[in-house]
DNA sequence: TCGACATATCTAGTATTCTTGAAATATGGA
DNA sequence: TCCATATTTCAAGAATACTAGATATGTCGA
C-alpha cells in the first residue's frame, strides 16, 4: 500500500454514500450485494451509485464480479488491512515485535483471506 | 463513533499533509511531537500546518497539550480504534462472537489505552 | 511591562469534488 | 437481430476544501 492508494481510499471513505456503502458490505458478508440493489437500499439514484462504486473498487476496498447481467460487489478485507496496516506502520519507532502483528486479526472469521 | 465524527475523520486522513502528520505521530509514539518540529518535520508553512493540525484535532485522531509556549501533540489511538470499530461494525450481519473482538488489539503495547 | 517566540485565526482566491440528466455499453431472451 | 434490463460513462453547474498572507493570541524571560 503506498501514499497514494491510501489518500484515495481514506477520500473514498469521507463521503456518505460511500461509507455507508462500505459498511453494508462489510455487513452482508462473503454473499455481497448486486449494484442495483446496493442503490435501493440506500436510496441514491443508479448512476450516482455506480459512479461511487467505482471509486470504491479503485480504493481497493471492494471488488465486483459479473453474474449475468447483474454485477455483485463485495467489501475487500485485504485491501481494507492493507490501508490500516500502512496508517500505523512503524508503530513507536518500529518495534516489530510489538507492532506489526496487531492488524493480523482485522479480518472476521466468516471471510476468506486470499494472499498472505 | 457516529456517522459525522467517521466521515470528519476519513476526510482528515484523505489529505496528504495531514496523513503524514498522523503517520509521523504514530511514530513518534507516546512521546508525540511540537507542533513547530512537526512543520519542519514536514516541509509545511506553520499556520497551514495548525490549520491541520486543528483538523485532525477535531477528528479525534489526535490530541494535544499546552507545555510552555509549545504545543505537544500526540497521534489518538483511543479515537482511531472507535473509527475503525464503526468501520467494520455489525460485520457479516453481526456475529459479536467472530467479529466484535477483532479490533480490541490495534493499539500498540507501547501505548497506553485511556478507557474501554 | 515589554519583546520574542510558538501557535492560532481570519479571509479570499484557486482548485477539487459531488450530483445528475443524457447517452453509451454489455448481457440475455425471443 | 431486436428489445429490455443492468450498469457505466460523459459533461457541466453547484458546493466544498486547500493554501497562504496578514494578523491575533498566549507564554516566557528580562
Amino acid at each position: 500500500m503506498d501514499i497514494e492508494t491510501s489518500l484515495f481510499a481514506f477520500s473514498a471513505l469521507s463521503q456518505k454514500t460511500r461509507l455507508d456503502v462500505f459498511r453494508l458490505l462489510v455487513k452482508a458478508g462473503p454473499e455481497g450485494m448486486f449494484a442495483g440493489d446496493i442503490a435501493d437500499a440506500l436510496g441514491v439514484r443508479q448512476n450516482t451509485m455506480s459512479t461511487n462504486l467505482n471509486i470504491l473498487l479503485r480504493a481497493k476496498l471492494i471488488r465486483n464480479e459479473r453474474e449475468g447481467r447483474a454485477i455483485r460487489y463485495r467489501a475487500d478485507f485485504d485491501g481494507i488491512r492493507g490501508l490500516l496496516s500502512f496508517l500505523v506502520e512503524d508503530c513507536c519507532g518500529g518495534n516489530p515485535e510489538h507492532c506489526a502483528p496487531l492488524l493480523d486479526t482485522l479480518v472476521c472469521d466468516c471471510w476468506e483471506t486470499e494472499n498472505d
